[in-house]
DNA sequence: AATGATTATGTCAGCTTGGACATAACACAA
DNA sequence: TTGTGTTATGTCCAAGCTGACATAATCATT
């Protein structure tokens, strides 16, 4: 966003713009956060396409209903390990992780 | 690898094949050994682009020479996570993330 | 070969993440 | 509304990861 138009929104009382600007991450924190969120998405894009309820996904990962919320939600307790794990174990291949991240 | 061929070679007294093979590892487990050797492989072709030593790129990151030493050898002890972040320290962005992993 | 620079490997205390559980919140049909 | 299925949130502690250190192994230059 340009920084005229924040300034005006800004004015109005608002937040403007992504988590970078709300929690006012580094670069590299923001793009982080923006793969993490990608791959979230991802995952329940994949979940929901093969119409498993969390709980089930969770019993095919080993994993509980809870976590596999936090995995959606891009929980700051979720690695990026753990959803790449997920993603694979639901048929992903490595080109569809990097498909997700673009 | 087709089974004959690999009897072949395994007669010959070669263990043939990728770490999937070797630590037999599940379809899911393998690809998620090849994501890490690639974002391993990328990290280290980033930094020595750049003629940055493990200890100098260290430094950048807070962390230590023998933790990035593991970095780029895809140690089990490394998370994806690490090795994201390293990379975008590095000037890497969420695209050249996915190029890496493709 | 000897020196200096860089990279690799082993270990460990401390912090982070994971699975599990409880429970709340939501959605939707009866 | 009440019930049923699904998803969200908070907490615990065990398992896993991280930075740091020591030290070994490589590599390049002389």
């Amino acid at each position: 966003m340009k920084e005229p138009k924040r300034q005006k929104l800004a004015a109005a009382g608002w937040t403007v713009g992504g988590a970078a600007d709300f929690l006012d991450l580094s670069a590299p924190e923001a793009a982080f956060v923006e793969v993490k969120l990608a791959l979230s998405q991802a995952l329940r894009l994949l979940r929901t396409r093969k119409r498993l309820t969390q709980g089930e996904l969770a019993g095919q990962l080993r994993s509980s209903q809870s976590r596999v919320a936090k995995m959606e939600a891009a929980d700051t307790t979720v690695s990026i390990d753990l959803l790449v794990r997920a993603l694979l174990h639901l048929g992903a291949k490595p080109r569809d992780i990097a498909k997700a991240i673009t």
